[in-house]
This record gives C-alpha cells, structure tokens and sequence, in this order.
DNA sequence: AAACTACATTTGTACCGACAAATATTGTAA
DNA sequence: TTACAATATTTGTCGGTACAAATGTAGTTT
C-alpha cells in the first residue's frame, strides 16, 4: 500500500501514525532493491520465495497448500505462480498418486543452481541494509517489530 | 513481496535476515488490518491515499505528477488510479487550461466525506497498531527504521 | 515555420494479490 | 450405493505495480 501524508511532507501529527508510515516505507525501500537483483535473474520476489519454500522440502515433494502455508499474504495464488516457473523449467508438477486431489511440485536442478547463484546476492543485500545499525539495534529493532506485530495479530 | 524462511519457520541464520523478514512481516499484518477497514468503505488502499493527497492540496487542483510525487511506489499508475476515483464521483478531472499537458485532479465534496468518514478508523488503527510499545519505544522503533532506511536509500 | 527536445499523461503488457466461484477427488453418513 | 460434506486445486475477475512505448503539448533552436 502506497502512503500519501508521507515522512518527507509535513510530519505526522502522532506518534502511531509515524511509526505505520516509516514501518511502510523501509519495507518498500527493502523490497525495491531486492527486486532489482531478482530481476536481473528473471524471477519475481513471489517466484523466489516459492522456490525457497520447495527447497526447504529437501527433496519431498510439496502441495500447492503446504506452499501456501508457508507464504505471508494470506491468498497469493500459488497455481499461477508454480505455472510460471513450470514455463521456466525450474520445478516440475505432478498430481498425487496417493490422493488425486493433490498436486506434488518438485524444485529442479535448474531451480536449485538458480538458488545457489541467488543466495549470496540476497545475503549481501541483508547486510548491506542492516549495516548502519550495530548488534544492539537489530536486536532492539526485532524485539520492538515483534512486539508491534504481536498486538496487531492478536 | 512474500518471504518463504519466515520468522514462525526455522529462525533465521543471521540477525540482518530476521531483520528484513520482520520489517516485511510487520507491514504486511499493518496494511492487511487497513485494507480490511478500507474495503468497507469501498475503497482500496491506493485509491485512499490518492483521496489524501487531493485533500492536502486544500483547493488547489493536483495534477498527475503531483500525485505520483506523493507516492512511495516509484511507478504506480496514477491516471488509472485516478479513474476509478472519478467512476465513483470521488474526484473531478480537468485539463489545465494554462497548460493543455497536464491535468487538474480536485476531490469532490463526496470524496471528503468519505475522508471525514474514514479519518477516524485510520486513527484508531494507528494507535491500536502502537498500543503495545511505550512512547520511548516508539521513538526508538522510529529512529531505528530512519537509521535503516538512511542505508539502503543512499 | 520546421525540427527537435522536454514535459505530462495515457496506453499496453506482464505479473501479482484478494477474493469468489467452479471443479475434481476423497471420505462419510443415510 | 447414493447423497453429502470436506479437501485440494483451478479459474475468473478486479485492482494494483512495474515498465516500456505511444501520444499530445509546450518550449527552443535553426
């Protein structure tokens, strides 16, 4: 979601609404930047996260709901995802022997070396974004996010 | 962007990736518990802010670029937005007269009571969101997140 | 004036999220 | 066995982001 009275404008008049908006706006800042590297590689950040997910499995085959699961938006549409990266060859898809209602998607070498060359990229990334702040702040910033988050969830 | 190593799975292997899960993590349970409030009120969370930024123009007409200033989203499509806005009588659209280029976007008296009307719903949100965290936290949590954004924008 | 550049907006395409409805399969109760 | 409910996935529609290309207008140079 896009915020208009925005950290650059006029300041917030409370405290809360500071908070939601600069809580926005490092997620956008965090995000843009990852997706200018995942482009370069030619996978969304929702396919990325998909082929994570698959790899997690170490080999088990995963169903469309167990992928699911592990996602935050509550309905991201994991069929057209796995489409497009069926299309690109790095997982495969099959339907379930055992139930014929499920679907087993399996992340392929392609995927994995796809993966293994990402990975180092991502961690750079983390760094880099946290590396103005010391142990103590990311601890403190974590424990302050999970303790918002918390009540939001609740 | 959805994160697939979320912070519920294994924890994280560095402190700067549990970071960057639990700032995407917070805004996301932040703009879904908006979106819900917003959806009643037949508006989506970008139509919203746009309403916003027409408001803070007090009378003065908004053309496209100045919208798309306002904005966090490096690209999203402000005429579009804008049409949906001008189908439900929330805004009025006119080509400037002193400069055929560009366009006068004014919020319609509808559209500032459906503000008036959400105003305090957002209030409530931002300070139920923040309810758990004391007033240095908060500050703290704030400058935590400029210090983090201050990096990656750079 | 004609050509060129800069500016402002629109349009087209691909992809994703939210959500509801449809479809297919399995398990279960009458 | 048939009907019904539960489970798993797919499909359709709408709203949005990202991005590139097209369009229209204004200002500038030759």
């Amino acid at each position: 979601m896009i915020i208009q009275d925005n950290l650059k404008a006029i300041a917030p008049t409370s405290i809360s609404k500071k908070t939601v908006l600069n809580v926005i706006y490092t997620q956008n800042a965090i995000v843009d930047k990852l997706n200018e590297t995942l482009k370069s590689f030619d996978v969304s950040g929702e396919q990325f996260n998909v082929l994570r997910i698959l790899r997690g499995q170490k080999g088990c085959p995963a169903n469309m709901c167990v992928i699911q699961k592990h996602m935050i938006a509550k309905t991201s549409n994991t069929t057209r995802l796995v489409d497009k990266l069926l299309l690109k060859e790095l997982v495969t898809r099959n339907v379930c022997p055992e139930n014929r209602r499920k679907i087993e998607v399996l992340i392929t070498e392609k995927g994995l070396k796809l993966l293994t060359e990402l990975d180092p990229k991502i961690i750079e990334h983390e760094n880099y974004f946290c590396s103005n702040l010391t142990s103590n702040e990311l601890e403190q910033l974590n424990f302050l996010l999970e303790k918002l988050r918390n009540n939001i969830n609740k």
